[in-house]
Parts: C-alpha cells; sequence; structure tokens
DNA sequence: TGTAAATATGTCGGATATGACATATAATAG
DNA sequence: CTATTATATGTCATATCCGACATATTTACA
C-alpha cells in the first residue's frame, strides 16, 4: 500500500487492520458484560448482606422492585450507571467497586 | 415511636433515618459523578498515549468527535456505559479500569 | 503573528434506559 | 399442602443518552 494511501485510511478512523479492530470492539463489548455480570452479582451479596428486600431498596433509591430484579440478574435493559449508582446506594464505597471488579 | 408503627415505616422504605439516608443519596451521587471523572481523565491520558485523535477515535468506535470531547470533559451527558466502552475500547483491561479508579 | 489542526460547545431527532405496573414463578414458613 | 412473602419477567410511556452536525474556541507550529 502506497504511504500517502495509507495516512488517508488512517484519518478516517481504521481500514488498514480493521479486522484486528473488529474483533477488538466485539472484545470490549464482551470486557463490558463481564464487568455489568461482576457488579450485579455484587449487588445482590451487598444487599442480602444488608437483609433487605428488592422492594424496600426499590423505594429508598426511588426504583422499582422489577428494575432491581433485573439489576441483579444482569439484564441487558440496565445500565453500568443505574448498578454503580445503586451499588453506592448500598453504602459502598470506589474501594469497593475495585474490589467487586478485581477478577 | 411504637414497634408496630417503626416496622411498617422500614418496610416502606426509609422514614426511619429518612435525613441520613437522604444524605446518602448526595453521597452516592458524588461519589458517582468521582467515578466518572476519573474515568474521563483516564481516557483521554490513554487516548493521547496511543497518539490518535479525537476524530480518529470517534471513527473507530463509531461515535463522534464532540461525544469523545465530551467524555474527555466529564460531560453530564455521558453514561458510565459509554466510558468505559470507550476505555476497552483504546484496549484497557479490567485491571486497567481498577488503577484508574483506586484514587 | 496567521493559519490549519485539534478540541469544545450547543442543539436536535432518533435510540435506549427508566420507573411503574401487571402478573408469573420461586422460596419460606406454618 | 397452602399461604405469604420474595423475586422474576413482560410491557409501556416517558426521560435520558446517543451520534451527528454546525460552529466556536484553543492549540501547534510556519
Amino acid at each position: 500500500m502506497d504511504k500517502g494511501k495509507k495516512e488517508k485510511l488512517l484519518k478516517e478512523g481504521w481500514q488498514v487492520g480493521s479486522v484486528k479492530e473488529f474483533l477488538g470492539l466485539k472484545q470490549s463489548e464482551a470486557a463490558l458484560i463481564e464487568l455489568k455480570l461482576l457488579l450485579s452479582s455484587g449487588l445482590r451479596i451487598i444487599r442480602k448482606e444488608k437483609k433487605i428486600t428488592q422492594e424496600q431498596f426499590a423505594k429508598r433509591i426511588k426504583s422499582s422492585q422489577s428494575r432491581i430484579a433485573k439489576m441483579e440478574k444482569g439484564d441487558p435493559s440496565v445500565s453500568l450507571d443505574l448498578l454503580i449508582k445503586a451499588i453506592f446506594a448500598l453504602g459502598a464505597n470506589r474501594q469497593d467497586i475495585v474490589r467487586l471488579i478485581s477478577v
């Protein structure tokens, strides 16, 4: 490939090395899902430690029981924002989050 | 407060200890914002390490330059999901995320 | 300086996540 | 078993976030 063309392609985003990066995108999707699952199960564990029901917790954070259930089940409709907001609302701090997602 | 009433209130969410928990909610909001800011600046650092512009990066992850700018500036319209997806897309892994948010 | 590249800011229509609700299923006691 | 309580699942209207675009501002460097 000639130099000028390569530069142009690079400027446009990928093209050069695109297959690898396509995999990269799928990888990062997978990494995000893994992360969410770690937080989902962490949320459930912490809530149970606090000995409250999904319904009680939902009222505290002005959400709904069904959404809490979805959070803890790793439902794809649940955002990272909501998950982490919920974990913080249970009294956890950043280090607790770190512990949850470190393996 | 009599026992039955307290149980009923607890069942409804907070009421008992509500001021503390109100603060707790604001605290968790603050914690979430702090977290996002750590990731925002982390994203910028990693992108610069990779020596690519916001525009190039945007094309790779099928986003837009303006959204990348907002991510890195900690704009409130940017979700945690998008931030972390972007960081993963730059080749980072979970441990890298952990490093970014550990103080 | 000037000027081109990079980044920031504002806005918008469409896409996705939200709480709420109904209802189904599972778990726990009596 | 069978009530009662807890959790799960499906759906919906509204709220929020998204990429895209236009444009302003900042940065880099001749």
